[in-house]
DNA sequence: TAAAAAATAACCCTATCGGGTAATTGTTTC
DNA sequence: GAAACAATTACCCGATAGGGTTATTTTTTA
């Protein structure tokens, strides 16, 4: 059972390339090829592709917002993405938008074809310049990049303030008095260097020093 | 030149396997196997390897751990971590620090000769299941849970409590008056279902209904 | 064009916030 | 054992936050 495919792609040369390669390449049948997903809902709705190679730069309508459609009316249905963007932005914003696979055109047509076969078979085929900056982005968030030298007893406070507790609640919770809290409140916004309690919030939730469930 | 290899893996036969498979592959050099990596920086000191082949469950000290310690003193050495693991946490901890590929031990001989030779040009070889969480994970991460029908002058107005602009501030950047603001916060409070500013700020981050930077 | 929603503004009022100053008790650390 | 630090409490005081009520103008949507 060959793989019925769809392609994506408004260079009228490369398109033909694409499909003649997949035609040649035992396992998939082309069932359509355009040079835009303008319709590519209607496309989807009478071809009933199981795989979808987009191209991201098309006239009328980005491949994004194509991926972006067809992923939420065809959960099921494989996309990859083909393209020569290599961008932080538009990578993130494919790989959110569902896409199942981000393929820079500089691929040679043997890995391309193995990379369609890897996604039929549940993979998650990038090139290689991708997978890098997949594993940049989770070192770079993930990084604490600064230590404001607060007390635990001052963590926990702002923990507290945090989750939108006043002063007074935060006294009562902590069984403390009020002008303790105050005291530390104080604290707490001279390390941060912040000026109120909404600041402080942002601080701490940017710097990951308190997290959110 | 043959690409200097050191390999961390706690059982026996397994570590002889990955130094045959390697000794037997053109292009690397086994510098050292150990079945622990509680002395690996004086094991890097003295070997100063291109590549570390890194297990993760080993006695007394966790590869992670090992990943970790290298990462920071030889940011240089390429680092692939070799584990049976495929949870979501060990994942993205390893990745997190320093690790440059991820592979499970269901890879074939084959399928890891060749990513140790990817990573070697500067790739990022994982497995197509780490590579599939790697993706879920953003899509996740980037869901926007919840609408709170904000209008665009109340997320503007939250953007500028987020930073920590006093209602005074806000008033005098948006050039309008203390009440407008004071009324507009009151109805951002009331859509977010909170009861005052720093709770506001919070809940805005969670949903990433206004962005740090 | 009518209706709904968003943005604007004013007034009143009180609780809370947040800075300053000063002092007491434990805990670490050297 | 002295010194430094963390945690605690108290008091004073002014600015700010935030709720309630009412009303006008502009923009959007039906």
């Amino acid at each position: 059972m060959k793989v019925k495919t769809v392609i994506y792609e408004d260079n009228d040369q490369l398109r033909d390339s694409l499909e003649l390669l997949l035609s040649d390449s035992s396992g998939f049948e082309v069932a359509g090829t355009f040079n835009n997903c303008m319709n590519c809902i209607k496309q989807m709705d009478s071809l009933l592709p199981q795989l979808v190679i987009m191209d991201i730069d098309m006239p009328g309508m980005s491949g994004l917002e194509g991926v972006k459609q067809i992923k939420t009316l065809y959960p099921g249905i494989r996309i990859i993405v083909y393209t020569v963007f290599d961008d932080d932005q538009r990578i993130f914003d494919c790989i959110c938008n569902g896409a199942d696979g981000y393929l820079l055109k500089t691929i040679s047509p043997l890995k391309l074809v193995e990379s369609l076969k890897e996604v039929m078979d549940g993979g998650t085929p990038m090139s290689p310049f991708v997978a890098k900056k997949v594993f940049q982005y989770f070192r770079d968030k993930t990084t604490i990049n600064a230590d404001f030298q607060l007390s635990r007893r001052e963590i926990e406070l702002l923990e507290y303030l945090v989750k939108g507790y006043s002063y007074k609640m935060i006294a009562a919770s902590c069984f403390i008095s009020l002008d303790t809290v105050k005291k530390h409140l104080q604290n707490i916004y001279r390390k941060l260097h912040v000026c109120c309690g909404t600041e402080a919030v942002a601080m701490a939730l940017k710097h990951k020093i308190v997290k959110l469930d």
